[in-house]
DNA sequence: ATGTTC
């Protein structure tokens, strides 16, 4: 789009100042060539979400920002209760509690590009990918709802994880809040044989190896060393999260004619954070936010059985494991008063800079690791959250290279077996069961990475701390 | 993202 819609801050931030119905500023992080790749519909969905009763301070979106569902993907909106604010499903996502975890493996590249191709086909066999993908394990009614009470912890208790992993996940792997009650026996229905499944789209299950130090220092705490390898997780809570998003879609469009709340578009559907069908979302939300955390946490159990059997020595330690579609309840301070916001980040990382209180002992000093993942063929990065994203966008950061093209666009412009071919010439094997799948993710089809993290780090959001290649990717 | 269309 035009950079001149915008009035330029800096280098980096671009503010719409409040016309219309908007309540407050639209901010937009971005280099002046990520702006210009941008979709206008980033603008009008910002711009949109700037309208909505209670929201606070500024709609923000992430450089890696796109059109999405009613909020952009690469968005950040916080609303006050206490001042009408809402809660909307499209402003957390259709996946809710996607996210990202990096596990260190303390191997060198070497030792795994000794057996490549057999752990990338033992990846493959072992774990569940692609749309509909079922796993081995089978919930009833009891465990369905423990596990959505429970997330990460339980997935520990049952023997599919490990007990030191939980203070390095978000929540130390247990949402607090979730109400298996309000979750509908559909939902649960479609995920009783899902967990522990990747799903399909973007989601994939990544051997890497670290390419690039840029933070010595911060790389040492996070346990970082140049050319070991290091396995990263991309997936959400699949169809249980889906179908929650779904059916509150629905009811929050009636929710918010009743509350009279003028929607410039459909897809804002929300409702307000204290009415009926806002606290039923926001305990339905948390249960899928529990089934994400506990999908991740197993699937890292597999990560290390497979590992132990090609490296028996092997021990895989998390280095940190966080969601990129959430609504949170957190503390910030606006116009000098801390407050209770109920922040939605959707496409947006939690990036909480030094010293917060949340983050386990061993990271606190340096802050929190924010991963960012990639593309196929162009690599992943980790950040560190930085203390200036506080005020910038509510602590949060970009969650990948975000597409440039639309999935039918990729399919016309390139084939799945040529993406795999092309990118085993550069070293890196694909293993995936749709083609189709693979093509829609060619690495083309995604802006450049490189150019993200280094606005997200430019505008203060997080800074880079290492880059991480791949050297096995199964795709959903 | 998604039993790729309730």
């Amino acid at each position: 789009m035009d950079p001149g819609r915008f009035t330029q801050v800096d280098a980096t931030t671009w503010r719409v100042d409040p016309w219309g119905a908007m309540r407050v500023p639209a901010i937009i992080y971005a280099d002046e060539n990520l702006i210009r790749d941008m979709d206008n519909k980033v603008y009008d969905q910002a711009v949109n979400v700037a309208t909505l009763p209670g929201i606070v301070q500024a709609c923000y979106a992430m450089p890696d920002a796109h059109w999405g569902y009613g909020f952009p993907i690469g968005g950040v909106a916080a609303f006050d209760p206490d001042r009408g604010g809402v809660v909307s499903a499209g402003g957390v996502g259709f996946d809710i509690s996607c996210g990202v975890r990096t596990m260190l493996t303390g191997l060198a590249v070497a030792d795994v590009l000794s057996v490549q191709k057999s752990l990338a086909d033992s990846l493959y066999h072992q774990i569940p990918a692609g749309l509909g993908s079922r796993g081995a394990i089978t919930l009833d009614a009891l465990e369905m709802d423990a596990m959505l009470i429970g997330g990460a912890r339980w997935a520990v208790e049952r023997g599919w994880g490990e007990a030191r992993d939980l203070e390095r996940i978000e929540e130390e792997g247990c949402m607090a809040g979730a109400q298996p009650d309000w979750v509908s026996e559909r939902a649960k229905e479609r995920q009783r044989r899902e967990m522990g499944t990747l799903g399909s789209g973007n989601h994939y299950f990544e051997i890497q190896a670290v390419a690039a130090i840029y933070d010595l220092a911060v790389a040492d705490v996070f346990g970082l060393v140049q050319d070991e390898v290091v396995v990263t997780i991309h997936c959400g809570s699949r169809g249980l999260g889906h179908q929650i998003g779904t059916e509150y879609l629905r009811e929050m469009l009636v929710a918010a004619k009743e509350a009279g709340i003028e929607l410039p578009d459909r897809e804002l559907a929300c409702a307000p954070i204290n009415s009926e069908v806002g606290r039923r979302y926001l305990g339905a939300m948390r249960a899928a936010i529990n089934c994400a955390l506990a999908n991740r946490e197993i699937l890292g159990h597999f990560a290390r059985r497979i590992f132990a059997h090609f490296f028996p020595n092997c021990d895989l330690r998390l280095l940190f494991d966080v969601s990129h579609n959430t609504c949170k309840v957190e503390p910030h301070i606006v116009d000098g008063r801390r407050r209770e916001l109920f922040v939605h980040r959707k496409g947006a990382t939690r990036a909480f800079g030094p010293g917060h209180e949340s983050l386990p002992a061993a990271l606190r000093m340096v802050g929190q690791p924010v991963l960012i993942g990639g593309s196929m063929g162009t690599g992943s990065y980790v950040l560190v959250g930085e203390a200036t994203s506080e005020a910038k966008a509510f602590s949060s950061a970009c969650h990948g290279a975000g597409r440039a093209l639309s999935r039918h666009a990729a399919l016309k412009q390139w084939s799945g077996r040529q993406t795999v071919d092309d990118l085993e010439k550069e070293g890196i094997l694909i293993r995936s069961p749709s083609m189709r799948g693979v093509a829609e993710e060619a690495p083309g089809a995604y802006k450049d990475i490189g150019a993200v993290v280094a606005a997200a780090e430019h505008a203060g959001l997080a800074r880079r701390v290492a880059r991480l290649r791949p050297l096995i990717c199964l795709k959903g």
